[in-house]
RNA sequence: GCGCCCGUAGCUCAGAUGGAUAGAGUGCCACCCUCCGAAGGUGGAAGUCGCACGUUCGAAUCGUGUCGGGCGCACCA
């Protein structure tokens, strides 16, 4: 049986309240950790909210209230402060009491069991990265995706069982510009030699992948430059106008066989993408495919389903949603002049999908800049008479690539950036995944290169990692039997930094609550750098192995209790806890 | 012009539901290994929480205004 101080003392304070002011027994109650160890191990400030209501001074009512406090073998001391705060002192016992329950829980320290009776986790879907299959992940799908995975993680620990998704653009416009790119390169190398427009995919990916085609197919794909620059406008004075030229002769003269350059540059560029994503330890349940919308009809089946419900009108051709019915600044088109579908049409059946699946939470990770798109999706939910409130959409801010000192610019389309797998082999897996997570999600980012790299030793990630494997380091030393420190006598826990690391630890199943209600999941790597400051302090402050064989079983076993705290919480990040560094 | 995000120590950033004397890291200064890993620890200096009003017992936190920075306002995805 575990103990939790805060609500043992809440409920003291409802007993002390139910006599000391029976009218306001119903009164919330709340416990927090002062700021100030000298202000004791947990407060309230019952008194300060009811002096409102009662027109008493607060300080009278806490006295009252400390008066009528039952008598607890955990509460060494309750006093009145400043205004009219209650100040608990717990018991030494009760605050080492911890380091058991870390013990046995083990891995699941921290993790959140479901409180309905039937014990059902409530279902929730992440959906982020789903970067366009045109090319390598870059640093700004990297935040995301460290972002994505870490809150994941989190949630799961919160008890939520957890669907992390990526969103396949395969349909659209994006990926014909890939595909005619990789011709266009393919016919380069056959000698069909014509100006590479700008507007097109520049990376040498683009290149490898045309010598892939060559090397399996040879000639099969190739055409006279003359005929396809025959129905072409020039690239002056619109150049998307001769891109889109350059595709639609693509489509004519391949006829059939376009869809395997397209076919073969989508499944590259994904499975390049799927392969960088699990070396940075980041795993996908479902990759959703968006031509699979299309080609089921679920986008012509939403879109009838929103006219039906009266909320499409025509337009100089083309549908619109009435958006602006839910607060959308404007109406947004749904099906082109052309016939076509927007990729608006596909999200709207998209996220109608997610809904049918049966996700209690649905939670997408976007870039920042697609910020202005969250009241059409809502309207469009909203519209179909969908749970609009089970969608939360978390904003991720840009990040700027900063080397040399100078801002590095970042285009896709340029072929300038410094893909994911660059940096990762820069400063490494675990360093990338947590200094992702020292900053807020919704927090700009500037990422310098050249410091990322040089001060790579200095990086927070090698501090909790150290912390770690110190611990790790002195069980090596003892010799002794770990598991056998669960059965340990705490007594001998009393010095300050010993009780401050056993609230510290007390503290990890409430900051996992508070980071994932929030879906903030930087909140853990502050935690593990306050933590292993804690120990770290500790360490260099008392000696583990000392003779007295009762203080040293106590200490292991304090000692246990944090790497293994640690350990739980570097997995949330997706970060290693290594045994030697 | 309209909308969203941000403004906290020299620098980089935390600060849930409004709470007590606003905190870390880094940089700077002074110290600590014959002793479990010094990738560590101890102490010090460093602040008008952009600015101004307002709400109240109490505001970095909430409201209005204002200044400064970022992003977005497609029949692209």
């Amino acid at each position: 049986m575990s103990f939790d101080p805060k609500s043992h003392l809440s409920e003291l304070l409802r007993a002390a309240l139910a006599s000391a002011a029976p009218g306001q027994k119903s009164a919330d109650i709340v416990i927090e950790r002062p700021r100030d160890p000298s202000h004791g191990d947990f407060a309230s400030n019952l008194a300060l909210q009811l002096a409102r209501e009662i027109k008493t001074n607060p300080r009278q009512i806490a006295e009252r209230l400390v008066h009528e406090l039952p008598v607890s073998g955990w509460v060494d001391k309750a006093e009145v402060a400043g205004a009219g705060f209650i100040n608990f002192r717990l018991a030494a016992s009760a605050k080492s009491q911890v380091v058991k329950e870390v013990l046995e829980r083990g891995p699941d320290y921290g993790k959140h069991v479901p409180m309905s009776p039937g014990g059902k986790r409530p279902k929730v879907q992440v959906e982020f990265v789903s970067a366009n299959p045109t090319g390598p992940l870059h640093v700004g799908h990297g935040r995301g995706a460290a972002y994505g995975a870490s809150l994941a993680c989190l949630l799961t620990y919160a008890g939520f069982d957890v669907t992390r998704e990526f969103y396949v653009n395969d349909a659209g416009r994006q990926m014909d510009i890939l595909a005619v790119s990789v011709w266009l390169r393919y016919l380069d190398l056959h000698g069909e030699k014509m100006p590479f427009p700008p507007n097109a995919y520049q990376g040498d990916y683009v290149k490898d992948m045309a010598e892939q085609i060559r090397a399996a197919h040879g000639e099969r794909y190739v055409h006279p430059a003359a005929a396809v620059l025959a129905c072409v406008p020039p690239p002056e004075p619109d150049a998307d106008a001769h891109l889109d030229g350059l595709i639609a002769a693509g489509k004519d003269l391949l006829g059939e066989e376009w869809h395997y350059i397209h076919q073969h540059a989508l499944s590259e560029q994904l499975a390049d993408s799927r392969e960088d994503l699990e070396q940075y330890g980041v795993h996908f349940d479902c990759w959703f495919s968006e031509r699979s919308l299309f080609d089921t009809g679920m986008v012509a089946r939403a879109v009838a389903e929103l006219e039906k419900r009266g909320h499409i009108y025509i337009q100089d051709g083309a549908k619109w949603f009435r958006s602006t019915t839910f607060g959308d600044e404007k109406d947004r088109v749904v099906q082109r002049e052309n016939g076509l579908h927007t990729y608006f049409a596909s999200d709207i059946a998209y996220h109608a999908n997610k809904f049918e699946r049966g996700f209690d939470k649905v939670i997408d990770v976007w870039g920042a800049d697609h910020h202005g798109y969250i009241p059409r999706v809502k309207g469009a939910l909203q519209a179909l008479g969908l749970p609009v409130e089970r969608l939360d959409v978390s904003l991720v801010q840009f990040v700027s690539l900063f080397r040399n000192g100078a801002k590095a610019a970042m285009s896709t389309r340029a072929g300038e950036y410094v893909t994911l797998r660059q940096l990762r082999e820069d400063v490494g897996n675990d360093a990338c995944r947590f200094f992702y997570m020292l900053r807020k999600q919704d927090q700009a980012l500037d990422f310098d290169l050249d410091l990322a790299k040089s001060q790579s030793n200095d990086n927070p990630v090698y501090y909790v990692q150290y912390a770690h494997a110190r611990v790790c380091s002195v069980l090596q030393q003892w010799g002794g039997e770990v598991k056998s420190l669960a059965a340990a006598d705490l007594a001998p826990l009393a010095s300050v930094r010993e009780l401050a690391l056993c609230a510290r630890l007390r503290e990890f199943p409430d900051m996992i609550e508070s980071a994932a209600r929030d879906y903030a999941p930087h909140a853990v790597a502050f935690y593990l750098r306050d933590l292993a400051a804690d120990f770290h302090a500790w360490y260099n402050a008392e000696r583990l192995l000392v003779d007295d064989e009762a203080q040293k079983q106590a200490r292991l076993a304090l000692a246990v209790a944090v790497r293994r705290v640690i350990s739980n919480g570097l997995h949330i990040l997706g970060v290693a806890a290594p045994e030697h560094m």
